[in-house]
DNA sequence: CTCATTGCAAATAATTTGCATGTAA
DNA sequence: TTACATGCAAATTATTTGCAATGAG
């Protein structure tokens, strides 16, 4: 058993829901999962696409596609969109927050974890009576190198 | 001067970016935005057009998607995905804020503030060293309803 | 064997652009 | 008059789907 970048936790999740639905294993969702888990990026589907084209050039977008979909379904993914007109998808790992500082300049991602404000949340959705299942927190503006340059794109 | 859904504070900022810009005003336009700030939903372009089109038939889908577009970059209007694959555009209203609670189940959407939480992000992204012009801050879940009818479709 | 999966290509869908014509200033 | 703005249609871009061939269980 070579290591891996999916950790035990998500590979049981996995493998519960596929066996749930009828799903099968195969090479492919081996490794795009594995450049998925791998990647600490907010990835496009076609970046990862050709991430994993260097694995194993034989591969489909639509295969990637169709993979981030089944990831997001069993919660083991989170689809983003920053605002440039792709999807962009990350590893959700328990206990872990992505909240996020994007600089609309340059495209930078700084991410950003605050217990605190994480509490007031919860204050605030229990006000409400809501029960929380995630959260998305972003603060667009200028990275601190774009205040001063001319911005240029990345 | 009819009434307008345009504050004047709005109008104050439009007029000073058109003039910085070298736009005109046209009819187009004002219906165009007329309607938008008429709005309190978080519309879509599509939705949007077909509003306008009731006023001005011969509006077309550029033209308001052009002067959307007009409006985020002088900082009047939002845009925002909410993850169906279109983008939703909302008036952005000076001191007001946007954060949202929203329920996976029935798509209800509460609007919420809290300025501690305000406070802790202004410190946070001064600690990175950006330069905040706007952020989004949603929390997903269950609305007191759905937690226990069975969840159906509002 | 049986059915899910794959790769490809084609279909959708939303957004964005080119350009001839219209129009505000 | 001179740019900018408009409407249309076409181009782009990203996503999604149909289907015959393949492969897992």
């Amino acid at each position: 058993m070579k290591d891996s970048a999916i950790n035990d936790q998500a590979r049981e999740v996995l493998q519960g829901y596929m066996a749930r639905n009828g799903l099968k294993s195969t090479a492919q969702r081996d490794t795009i999962m594995e450049a998925f888990f791998g990647s600490h990026e907010h990835v496009a589907i076609g970046d990862l696409h050709r991430m994993v084209l260097r694995k194993n050039p034989r591969i489909g977008y639509a295969t990637v596609y169709r993979t981030l979909k089944m990831l997001t379904e069993c919660g083991l993914a989170v689809e983003r969109h920053f605002g440039d007109g792709q999807a962009r998808y990350e590893p959700q790992r328990r206990g872990e927050h992505h909240d996020h500082l994007i600089c609309r300049a340059c495209g930078l991602i700084v991410e950003f974890e605050n217990e605190e404000i994480e509490r007031l949340q919860r204050e605030v959705a229990a006000q409400h009576g809501f029960r929380v299942e995630s959260h998305r927190h972003e603060m667009h503006g200028l990275c601190p190198r774009c205040q001063k340059a001319p911005p240029r794109r990345r």
